[in-house]
DNA sequence: AATAGACTGTTGACATATCAACTATATGTC
DNA sequence: GACATATAGTTGATATGTCAACAGTCTATT
């Protein structure tokens, strides 16, 4: 009988750490698929969210980083590279001269249309063999750790 | 493939999107743990690796890369922060002259003894609500879907 | 023993990320 | 209108990550 004492397998750290890695390695893995278009991960999101739901007002860089969940700080350099690279443009807010619209150039529209179903692709690969069920329970647990995940309590010290 | 454009609703994009985003979400909250020790979450994990399973070897930096699952190049100056923090020394290893044996410190033991403690109950705390089937269900989730992302094609064009 | 091949850690170039501090612009309140 | 406050984007310092190329060291095969 195992003793539970010294729980070397606790599931609760391997289920983090399984999560991290799982996302991590979905991360290395799709970045081999943008490689060849000269694209990274965040590039490639950028693109697609711009494809798909930004429509002609395109993003403002606060809107794009809440979106992505990184910092304002960051969002500029990214759109720089992208900049440079011809995929997006930086147009003026008529509405607010603090605020840049970005927008998909011709190009980026073109990489877009040829990289995105590559992704869609290789999503529904990997996800292949969990059915509906599975899929919910998925989502439902992930939500339940987030919820969680922002809920903790900082030891107040 | 379908032409028709994916679906709003449709679960797999939005499961790869809430894992990498509950990856993040953890590791950002982790970070707020670990930033009024002065680490940040690799740090973290290189002390607790230490500090769990080194015993008097310590590992070498190739080692630390594969647990860590990140580039040799990267632990180069993981370390070299670490080692200037004190927590960490690089030791020769008497059996191969390319290595270095990587060893807490006096210091570096005392830090993870003070944080470690912490970091599990807030994994504790994140995981609480899940019951030990959903815990297996969500770990065996995890595992098929990194098999499968190990698994796909790139589409060879 | 010699040598070819593999492996370890480092370096440099670059992309991504944070935070704090700054400028410019908007906005709500007196 | 004037002022306090908030917000958008940029900048600089710093940490993490990749990749490719390099020097030094090991190892296996001849």
């Amino acid at each position: 009988m195992a003793k539970d004492s010294a729980p070397v397998s606790d599931p609760a750290p391997r289920l983090i750490h399984d999560i991290v890695a799982t996302a991590d390695l979905f991360l290395r893995e799709s970045t081999r698929l943008f490689r060849p278009h000269g694209l990274t991960a965040p590039q490639f999101n950028v693109l697609n969210l711009l494809g798909l739901h930004a429509g002609e007002a395109g993003y403002s860089q606060r809107e794009l980083a809440d979106l992505l969940v990184v910092d304002r700080s960051n969002v500029t350099g990214l759109i720089d590279r992208m900049e440079t690279a011809g995929w997006v443009r930086r147009a003026d807010d008529p509405a607010d001269r603090r605020v840049y619209r970005v927008k998909l150039t011709a190009s980026g529209k073109r990489l877009w249309t040829k990289v995105a179903p590559g992704y869609a692709d290789v999503v529904r690969q990997v996800t292949a063999r969990l059915d509906g069920s599975r899929m919910r329970e998925a989502l439902d647990l992930l939500a339940t750790l987030r919820e969680d995940a922002t809920r903790w309590e900082l030891p107040r010290t």
